[in-house]
DNA sequence: CTGCCTGCAAACTCTTTGCACGAAT
DNA sequence: ATTCGTGCAAAGAGTTTGCAGGCAG
């Protein structure tokens, strides 16, 4: 998706919800869509005040949520102090897992289409109803351990 | 394993490591210890403050990562801003998964032993090697969504 | 005795919120 | 014109840390 046609969802998303398209709002998903990795709400800060010097950290942290809700950007939750986000240029796929490199301090993402099929199970026999699952798998990395350094590392 | 039996156990995993048996660490292990369900680091601090009213919650803070290491104590993350901690009563099982009710505030846990393989299998690929694997499903309660009250809410 | 451990309080990190001004509809 | 949205700065929650004194080995 590229990203006029992106902004175009979120402003019809914003509409949709009674919300305005004020100018940080759109600077702060542009910032978001454009980012190639996964980042944190202070990446974005950075890349958004690229783009619209007058966006503050508190917008930030208001808009986030708003653009998650939009589906078109995911949060990350590795249970590391910080989010990340990712955007979804590609629409709603199946479920991903996370594989997060300890050494390298990198999240690979993997489709892992089970989770669902194991959350509705697990949580019917409990009288519940699942809203979201997520697999982490924390990971060393060999090449790092062998010859302290990882190709991936930055 | 009996509150003594797993307190000697705590005691020479202390002085294999060199650490000292101090009375603050050994209240705070009992306290962990005796505890029965999931518990955060402030519901600890009072209740070791009980057997032990010289604990700090530094001393808290500081001992949780000493018993977790020991693998009498686990760590759940549920990504809720507090971590929680179970004592490891039945020793080193297979791995759990959790399901959190978001209405009922509880934490279920069952056995899912696949997730070591898919750690194993998907590390392994990427050249990284497993170090922990955490499968997590929020859900919500159905009883409570249909009556206004959850049976297991407190 | 030596130096690891402690309590206290302040610092820290990430995120949220109250307020008065400013801009989208 | 209305209201919703904003930046600023302070508050908040949970956890960590520097320091001077205390107790285990």
């Amino acid at each position: 998706m590229s990203l006029p046609a992106a902004r175009d969802k979120f402003r019809s998303f914003l509409t949709r919800r009674g919300l305005r398209a004020t100018s940080q709002r759109l600077a702060i998903f542009d910032a978001a869509f454009t980012q190639g990795e996964h980042f944190t709400a202070d990446q974005l800060l950075a890349s958004a005040r690229a783009l619209d010097d007058s966006v503050s950290r508190a917008t930030i942290y208001r808009t986030l949520p708003i653009m998650t809700e939009s589906a078109l950007l995911r949060e990350v939750d590795i249970g590391s102090g910080e989010k990340f986000y990712r955007s979804n240029r590609d629409g709603a796929r199946t479920q991903l897992a996370q594989v997060v490199c300890l050494d390298c301090a990198k999240i690979f993402e993997i489709s892992a289409p089970f989770m669902e099929w194991y959350g509705s199970t697990v949580s019917s026999k409990l009288g519940l109803t699942p809203v979201s699952q997520r697999l982490q798998v924390s990971a060393r990395c060999d090449a790092f351990r062998a010859t302290g350094t990882c190709p991936r590392r930055g």
